[in-house]
DNA sequence: CCTTAATATACACTTAAACATATATACGTG
DNA sequence: CACGTATATATGTTTAAGTGTATATTAAGG
């Protein structure tokens, strides 16, 4: 859960025809051909962009016959949501950060 | 919270700097002087790369005399919370995925 | 084995984006 | 209004990464 692993997750995925792969790995494995005709790039492009995915870590493969079948691992996805749960004190918190701001630099000048 | 201002998001601070930034700014508003000193990058690369995050709307900018003070806006960090909230069923199921899209794949088989 | 299907890799090309440097703007203060 | 501080913008250059096309690999079936 070191945030250099997690900024290379969010860089992975950032990329939109793999946020597309993700989405659509979500609801279930697919063959790499079934991306394919999800997605609107080639073959090749898929295969690449999945290879990356699995370096990473987002994704595994399992050979079925002469398919490979590619799904989602649950460890990255996990992390980058305990991440963004920590972002929950900017909507829960209720004074404003700006107004504590301006305190604390008033109080700075002051010295 | 359509998918596609969420991948702007995402793309937006997956970039390393921005990352910090947003890392930094979480801990409460700051100037840009105080941006520039906590990260390792020269002041014109930070002005820009706040411009950025301004456009896209994860952060807002008061201005104070002569300094502009940044700070995060929580919507877009809600909206990606709740989406990778979505990805829970990933580790809550209890049923391995892949079997189930071999069952799949078998019964198409069949017929 | 030979062929076909499914997938992966290699390579040249193009482009988006970050960087460094220089310069402009805006504001406060004497 | 002149000067310093804080921040923004403009521009040329470099580099990382995606794309397209061609080709290689691997496995199944006759």
């Amino acid at each position: 859960m070191n945030t250099t692993t997690m900024q290379i997750t969010l860089q992975t995925i950032a990329e939109p025809n793999r946020f597309n792969i993700v989405e659509l790995l979500k609801k279930g494995p697919r063959s790499v051909n079934e991306i394919v005709m999800a997605l609107n790039i080639g073959q090749p492009q898929v295969s690449r962009h999945l290879r990356i995915l699995s370096e990473t870590g987002i994704v595994r493969s399992r050979t079925k016959g002469q398919m490979r079948i590619y799904s989602l691992e649950a460890q990255p996805f996990q992390d980058l949501d305990a991440w963004f749960d920590s972002f929950s004190v900017l909507w829960e918190e209720r004074l404003d950060n700006f107004e504590d701001y301006m305190i604390d630099i008033l109080r700075k000048e002051d010295k």
